[in-house]
DNA sequence: CTATCTGCAAAAACTTTGCTTACCC
DNA sequence: GGGTAAGCAAAGTTTTTGCAGATAG
């Protein structure tokens, strides 16, 4: 079955839709680009990656497009310390790999970790969501250069 | 046992010796307020804490000594979206409860998640630390006010 | 038609940097 | 003394905001 195709540009129209958000072509075009990666891209990595298909195209369209498609929960935000916001178009529960060394963040699931809650409810927390977070280095900085490969 | 006593001041500047940092004033202050606190406080945070009690401190320094504390793996970052840095003290391994209300962070340990490591090796990625992060709401803010409550 | 959205540019927020003086070792 | 660190202010990055014209529904 089709469990790792894209979503068409007809699905991303229609969660548009859904969450009330008017489709522009720039909408569809960034948020699209967003869904087609898996490298967790800034902003400046997606204007660049858009850039070419929608002539244009302004940086603060895309500040303000990623920002409408957190707030509509379509994307999701992985904030990193000492960089630029980062957006994960992965709807599918996941964690992450974390590079220490290139910050390459990759996407991984884990039977074991999807159930995962606290054992004790703490202070009368109410989870929503889970991540975890693994930090390390990634195969390409573990063998290879031990100096930064990429990001 | 002291199993919950904060460090004293002597235990934070052998630290910073170890970790070859020079020990003054403004520095043992800092480290000492990010220690006190489970605030997970930003670096203005800091400074405002750390004002009076040194005459002068400028947020400047603020920002180079959390800088040096976490090169120097005394302290650690905490990103979040759309917030300005914070820092956390803790040395521990611990997780974090994340109110997705009033963005409170608050430190939680638990046995079962201790241990945890992604059940088969992804692409050569040598796993270090793992930090799981849980979203949700704050006692505070799921009882009380469905408002913000305070950060 | 009307509410939203876009592009542009200015502004704000946050963080880093350069340099001189002061201080730890 | 020599090398770091502090303070100050300027510069750099990243992100947000305001507004006029364009566009989706």
């Amino acid at each position: 079955m089709g469990a790792f195709a894209p979503p068409s540009d007809a699905a991303l129209v229609e969660r548009c839709r859904v969450a009330g958000l008017k489709v522009t072509p720039q909408r569809v075009a960034i948020y699209r680009a967003l869904v087609a990666t898996d490298a967790h891209p800034t902003p400046e990595d997606v204007f660049h990656a858009v850039r070419d298909a929608v002539p244009g195209l302004s940086l603060g369209t895309v500040y303000k497009t990623l920002d409408a498609l957190e707030a509509a929960g379509l994307v999701a935000q992985v904030a990193l310390p000492n960089q630029a916001k980062r957006y994960d178009g992965n709807r599918a529960p996941h964690h992450h790999l974390i590079c220490t060394v290139c910050h390459r963040i990759v996407d991984f699931t884990d039977p074991a970790f999807d159930a995962l809650a606290p054992s004790s409810p703490i202070g009368g927390f109410v989870a929503e969501r889970v991540e975890v977070r693994v930090r390390g280095r990634c195969g390409a900085c573990d063998e290879g250069s031990p100096e930064e490969n990429h990001g």
